[in-house]
RNA sequence: CGCGGGGUAGAGCAGCGGUAGCUCACCAGCCUCAUAAGCUGGAGGUCGCGGGUUCAAAUCCCGCCCCCGCAACCA
């Protein structure tokens, strides 16, 4: 496995982020990919914004602009806060991309060609007034169960009720308000889901080492009712990859564009295709990755996503692949999450509830973040954001346990020698014994980064930056210089070189401090510790450093007070 | 009987057949190099409730209660 393929679910661009969509997709897969460019793997990560679809359009009408300049702009405005939380995508790509139009409709007629596609003939609310038919949820009215007046198409807010769009009393558009609707008769194009249901079951069945989070809901949708259900892939709007079979026109869907849903997976492998034209590279650099016909047989390809992404990444985009019969890679391992949640209650976009990244990266840099929220990542069940919690986790592991780390022993070897590895003294037992343990436990912290094991590779790290700690206070260099100024030396050129270890291992979490930490050690050699106690021995005598300022400041509580007020609102 | 996830020390979590663990907070001690940081030890849990299987169950089975999410054309 030296080629590894990461794509984290592309974030929708009607708007910022919030941190609740960042754990449970872009960070963890950025952690991944990190790490393995850290081993040495060649790494293909993968992201870009979802623009097509009717909130999209919404909101660009809501903000005065054409929807393509809208997407543009937002896409701009994701990127750079992308950047700014050092997610080390290859390419963030767009779904409205040349790349991804071809691709999706060279899907749409290879599954047509294979069977796969059907038309639909079907009525839908049309809102003369908008000038445009109306998906269920943009249809407000009366509901006929409990007489709540703002109940949805789809379900009534107040009693839960499911509904149909002709259910609803004095039905009017969500979007203008006007109660001037028909039911109109319009084709589309279903994906014949159904026919590969045992081929997917099957596949699944494959999947063992998934988290059951993935497995379970992928077969629930399987088997649920009357088992996986076929899927209508075009829609009534403007915004979209127009409906073409391959290259031709498709008779009788002029003027229709394909769901979001159907195009936006295969965005993953069109955003690499953006890559390569970008660099001037032709398709063997993408098809390498994407194709097992041209050289990616070998490659190993993982998705990240939270768990309303499970059912369109464990069923839709693999049928698409499946049905169109073409050497596509499938999925190896999905790494699924559950919803973090903030103060007692749902991160919202909607509403505005919650940090979103921008606010985030105004109040401490991204590294804070990204340690609290890989180390507390909702692998197995939501969890929960609190101000306290994140004051307390934050300033106990990085500025107590690390930052300190790193201060005690500049510190001391500054004014104790000089801002040079002193020389002397040799390693003992304490000192053999301290390897060996870093060992074990960089071994497991590895095994634990294999398996994406998320907060447990956090918390093994944790225990390498205490294990410095320990050995400090074991050695004892402070006391030992005042008998033995030789033995001293030798103790603080091994806790030196701990830093620079600290910071190699420690990049993919906190890619920023690690940084710092390596500078601050006078070095650019960030390679794995494959052999521990070699890389234990890496800055030699006489090797100069610097003293850095704190590495990480702590939270006081009058920040978090602060902070816990102003996002305690919703946002403007 | 809709489906799924979860209910383990004050808080947040791990363990998922073999004498109940981790982090934080709390108490005591040690160190004094360091960001009032570090290290060691301690107190604190009848592992949601009730049955069952087993030499042995937090861990397997059955029933019940509670919390969260999902319920397909909203991304």
């Amino acid at each position: 496995m030296n080629r590894v393929l990461i794509t984290s679910a592309i974030p929708y661009i009607n708007g910022i982020k919030h941190l609740g969509n960042l754990v449970g997709s872009q960070l963890p897969a950025d952690l991944y990919a990190r790490y393995n460019r850290g081993r040495g793997r060649e790494v293909m990560f993968i992201c870009a914004t979802d623009e097509h679809g009717t909130p999209a359009e919404l909101a660009a009408a809501k903000a005065g602009k054409p929807v393509d300049e809208f997407c543009s702009e937002m896409h701009e405005v994701q990127a750079d806060i992308a950047n700014r939380f050092r997610l080390s995508f290859d390419n963030f790509g767009r779904s409205s991309s040349v790349q991804n139009r071809k691709l999706t409709q060279h899907f749409a007629g290879k599954l047509a060609d294979n069977g796969y596609i059907e038309e639909v003939s079907e009525k839908q609310v049309y809102s003369n007034a908008d000038g445009r038919f109306l998906p269920d949820r943009y249809i407000e009215g009366e509901c006929p169960n409990c007489g709540y007046d703002g109940a949805r198409g789809d379900q009534c807010e107040n009693c839960t009720k499911q509904l149909d769009p002709t259910d609803l009393i004095n039905p009017r558009s969500a979007i203008s308000g006007s109660t001037d609707l028909e039911v109109r008769e319009t084709k589309h194009l279903y994906l014949r889901q159904s026919k590969l249901k045992d081929a997917l079951d099957a596949w699944i069945d494959t999947k063992a080492d998934w988290p059951v989070l993935t497995t379970s809901i992928a077969k629930k949708w399987l088997h649920d009712g009357d088992g996986l259900q076929d899927r209508g892939i075009t829609r009534d709007l403007k915004w979209g990859v127009p409906v073409k079979r391959g290259d031709a026109d498709w008779p009788g869907m002029e003027g229709k564009v394909f769901y979001v849903w159907f195009d936006a997976p295969i965005e993953y492998i069109a955003a690499t295709a953006e890559l390569a034209d970008e660099k001037g590279e032709g398709s063997a650099f993408w098809e390498r990755w994407w194709r097992t016909d041209k050289g990616a047989e070998d490659v190993r390809y993982v998705q990240f996503m939270g768990k309303d992404n499970v059912p369109f990444h464990t069923l839709s985009f693999p049928a698409t692949i499946m049905g169109s019969k073409e050497p596509w890679k499938l999925v190896d391992y999905i790494k699924s999450f559950n919803y973090l949640n903030y103060d007692g209650g749902q991160f919202s976009t909607s509403k505005g509830r919650g940090i979103f990244m921008d606010q985030a990266l105004e109040i401490l840099p991204s590294d804070y973040w990204r340690w609290w929220l890989l180390s507390h990542a909702p692998e197995n069940s939501d969890s929960e954001f609190t101000w306290e919690n994140f004051q307390v986790s934050v300033n106990k592991d990085l500025s107590d346990v690390l930052g300190n780390f790193v201060s005690r022993v500049t510190k001391f070897c500054r004014s104790k020698f000089s801002e040079d590895v002193p020389a002397g003294g040799e390693y003992g037992e304490v000192e053999a014994a301290l390897i060996a343990d870093i060992t074990a436990k960089v071994r497991a912290y590895e095994s634990h980064m294999e398996a994406m094991d998320v907060r447990k590779s956090a918390q093994e790290l944790r225990g390498i930056w205490v294990a410095g700690n320990e050995y400090l206070q074991a050695a004892a260099p402070w006391t030992v210089y005042k008998t033995d100024p030789d033995q001293a030396a030798a103790q603080i050129r091994l806790a030196l070189n701990l830093i620079r270890l600290y910071a190699v291992l420690s990049a993919p979490f906190i890619p920023d401090a690690s940084k710092v930490m390596l500078e601050a050690m006078g070095t650019t050699d960030d390679s794995w510790p494959d052999d521990v106690p070699a890389a234990l021995g890496l800055l030699k005598e006489g090797h100069a450093f610097t003293v850095p300022e704190n590495v990480f400041a702590k939270i006081s509580d009058e920040d978090r007070e602060g902070w816990q007020e102003r996002f305690a609102g919703i946002r403007d």
